[in-house]
DNA sequence: CTGTTAGCGCTTTCAA
DNA sequence: TTGAAAGCGCTAACAG
């Protein structure tokens, strides 16, 4: 059993300091407004007993209470942990907490966080949602929401446009001689799965390239190992994947397969998360999702403090990353 | 501009159901305690102004506010995410929300955190913290802390013991024939760091093995590469790493010397967050991050619930994952 | 079982 | 420049 000191409130300040408490609690959010030489001797009081302002109280007062939430539907996907970083950094610069939120690629996960953190934060960013659109405008009207990866006219939102990346992927194959790529799908939900599909179709075609679509539900290593036999079964000779990680399980399935890539095989990721840690390395489509964390916590933030809501569309773009999974058909 | 709701209060829902204000409090938290035909025309009333409870005021009036802080020095590190999403699971279960805090392996900036946190959550996780055991102290009489992987007496802690599986790893290279070994090292302040350290020398010489260690200052990819010289140069035949991260670093170090794995170096991580995704698969000790990361919160809900602070020292045993980084020597 | 009445700790008019 | 006082929205005795 331990004792946790009770918080010091503002009143013990102010008997201290010989002053009201309203003239504490300017000490520490207007200190112009007072005599230097009164700041200081409450400053002194509150120092010496151990005053911290209740964060609670204050919120409740002024209903501001510094803290955005930030959910994403898998932590563990390699492609979040750098954007979540930077949301926080951002953040931090204008001393604001953020509150996490994972919803396991779940719609309803996803509904229920965003109920339970609307009320204690200020804001909201959704990155790469997994909602309707109707869900998403629902919640935009309760609080200020940015969108990552999601392009809802009228809430702001920040996209990482991979179908330029997307389109030399396919200006590659093309002229390393393939002629039929398949396409590993990502979740049905997912904006970027449905912009790099048509990417690939819109490109594919000019270059004389037959595309198959794969469906892998799920970005994850083993969906893409999982669907190996379905892409060998379409005759392809080479396939672009949702994301890298996807690839990456596609790539151990080749393998388990004895299709060797790049020599039988050519593979191309998305979000170029794996760097070069795979073997072969993986050549993949760049990502922004450092920048895209930074901004969309930015664009909240102005949101907050203007208390407008602009019409903000962020496009960041995106070129192929050439590494060592490709190679021109036999 | 888009208006955006005020919130219904308490008192508004009283006026509509013809309650006093307690009552329709009492329906929210104890509803028990009204007849049932009250709190139903009081939910009525609710759901009709569309009434939802302002947690901040309720928390203000409470004291607890039902979220938990979670602080990692590095969610980038495949170590943590699993870990964050395991605990975040757990937190749901009690209807907690998590904050999540990321230091960058920086004690500065977990310190200002952990500061920035108190006041706004009951209680704090502090994963593999790279603070002074000063500073726990400190914070830990401040508000309610669950460590995991630092042992410090009197604070609640979860250890994923690692010398069980380290010393199997020592063992199994000793039987392959190595008498020369490295072991990569991990953060200076980090506990894990000095359990691995402490196995594998303790392991080592009832095995005959020499140990020489190899200093990584940070657990990631490139530290790893870049002290594969200095590996090299100790003439030892295998290495341990801290983590399967600097491991990962270490074999892709290995292979741009020309140094073949596991034909001419044996190679064994730690933590197994790799799994089979390495070329080659990578060997390591087995992680039990998940049951970290929820045992740490339900130990927390715990603590908040009783109000009293067991010493409580939970201990995650591992063990080795074989795969294909090792071989005996020639 | 339900209403009345104080607060929780801070901010913010309004006066002085 | 400072103080007094009225809330912010909710909970928790205490009566009845």
């Amino acid at each position: 059993m331990i004792k946790r000191a009770k918080g010091v409130t503002i009143s013990q300040v102010a008997d201290a300091a010989g002053v009201a408490r309203s003239s504490v609690s300017r000490a520490f959010t207007r200190p112009g407004m007072l005599l230097p030489e009164t700041v200081e001797r409450i400053m002194k009081a509150a120092e010496a007993l151990g005053y911290v302002p209740n964060h609670t109280a204050r919120a409740l007062s002024t209903g501001r209470h510094g803290n955005v939430g930030l959910i994403v539907p898998d932590i563990a996907n390699p492609f979040f942990p750098p954007l979540i970083q930077a949301a926080q950094l951002e953040a931090d610069r204008s001393d604001f907490c953020i509150f996490l939120g994972n919803t396991g690629e779940s719609p309803k996960q996803e509904d229920k966080l965003v109920g339970r953190f609307a009320g204690q934060v200020e804001g909201l960013v959704l990155a790469s949602s997994r909602l309707s659109e109707d869900r998403i405008r629902a919640h935009a009207e309760k609080l200020p929401l940015v969108l990552i990866n999601r392009d809802i006219a009228g809430i702001p939102r920040v996209l990482i446009d991979s179908s330029s990346g997307v389109r030399q992927a396919v200006e590659h194959l093309a002229k390393l001689g393939h002629r039929r790529i398949a396409y590993v799908s990502g979740p049905a939900n997912s904006w970027s799965n449905k912009q790099r599909r048509a990417a690939i179709r819109s490109a594919a075609t000019p270059a004389g390239i037959e595309v198959d679509i794969v469906a892998a539900a799920l970005p994850s290593y083993e969906s893409g190992r999982n669907v190996v036999q379905a892409i060998l079964s379409t005759g392809a000779t080479a396939a672009v994947a949702f994301d890298d990680v996807t690839a990456q399980g596609v790539l151990a399935g080749l393998s388990e397969n004895h299709v060797s890539v790049p020599a039988d095989f050519s593979l191309i990721g998305c979000d170029d998360v794996l760097g070069a840690v795979t073997f072969p390395a993986l050549t993949s489509v760049s990502n922004r999702s450092v920048e895209a964390g930074r901004v969309a916590v930015s664009l909240l933030l102005d949101m907050l403090q203007s208390h407008a809501i602009r019409d903000v569309r962020c496009v960041l773009e995106t070129h192929l990353v050439l590494r060592s999974t490709t190679t021109a058909v036999a």
